[in-house]
DNA sequence: GCGACAG
DNA sequence: ATCTTGTCGC
């Protein structure tokens, strides 16, 4: 896994609740909301997309400079005593799967709005540690700028590894939608600015609702995920980068499997 | 007091 | 997140 770039931060459930708010407007000030990485994110495109376009599918994955990307997921054994989170982590490059990784811990904190990093940060810095690649970006399952404090989990673990990371959670927590997020079509997005709930000028755009599939006919709609900068990446390529990486699925590929592989690695654990 | 609230 | 049967729709 990378190193620990700030350790002072590194998510502790022990810590108070009001210094864990203090921590996370720390984080938020030490984090880059803009594009600093070095792979070409521009090769990320669409499978579907690609597949439709008039060259094959091999033409865009040929050189070994493709990135790796990581999809980072928990499963929790809620059962046991004490509560167990499971962190699965899916290394992956090129659409192909690299590395499947996970660890298991005990759950210190319970869940809290805008304090999910201290309950599943851990778990998640100790599957990093089984990872043998290194990957150059990490997906998390939640919010990163998106968030009161601008210090999402993508953010708190992007800024304590000083890694590019992006948060794709699967409902609001704050901020508002600059537009009606209804039936929107494939490849729509819709900003979310900040609001009086949020720790940042109001307007400021934390990230967009991104529509990544979309039923043909139907009464019935998919909801949009909500994708926003965790560190060094900015919230245009985020949804970009989120929309490229979602395949056949409304998920992200390294995310949904990260996500499946979170469920069957409990079964094997509990077995 | 009331409402909102990632996973 | 997790616990779960039926059920609506293509």
């Amino acid at each position: 896994m990378p190193s620990i770039s700030q350790p002072d931060l590194v998510p502790d459930a022990s810590s108070t609740r009001a210094e864990m708010e203090s921590q996370q407007r720390e984080i938020a000030a030490l984090a880059t909301f803009e594009d600093r990485f070095s792979f070409d994110a521009r090769r990320i495109t669409n499978p579907l997309e690609a597949a439709s376009a008039d060259k094959p599918l091999e033409a865009a994955s040929t050189d070994g400079t493709q990135p790796i990307i990581a999809g980072v997921d928990q499963s929790f054994l809620l059962e046991s005593e004490p509560e167990r989170a499971l962190s699965a982590i899916v290394a992956m490059r090129d659409g192909e799967v690299l590395e499947r990784v996970y660890a298991v811990t005990p759950l210190e904190i319970p869940y809290i709005p805008g304090l999910l990093a201290f309950r599943e940060g851990g778990p998640i810095l100790k599957a990093m540690t089984n990872l043998s690649v290194e990957p150059d970006l990490y997906l998390f399952d939640g919010s990163g700028r998106i968030h009161y404090r601008q210090a999402g989990i993508a953010t708190h673990i992007g800024v304590v590894l000083d890694v590019p990371a992006i948060g794709v959670a699967k409902s609001l927590l704050c901020g508002d939608p600059a537009d009606s997020l209804e039936g929107l079509a494939p490849g729509t997005r819709v900003p979310i600015e900040a609001n009086a709930r949020v720790d940042a000028p109001e307007g400021t755009v934390l990230g967009y609702a991104v529509q990544t599939r979309q039923y043909e006919s139907g009464t019935r709609s998919i909801n949009p995920l909500y994708v926003s900068p965790g560190h060094r990446v900015g919230p245009e390529t985020a949804a970009d980068l989120a929309f490229g990486l979602a395949a056949e699925y409304k998920l992200p590929e390294p995310i949904r499997l990260a996500d499946r592989y979170a469920t069957t690695a409990k079964r094997e654990y509990r077995a």
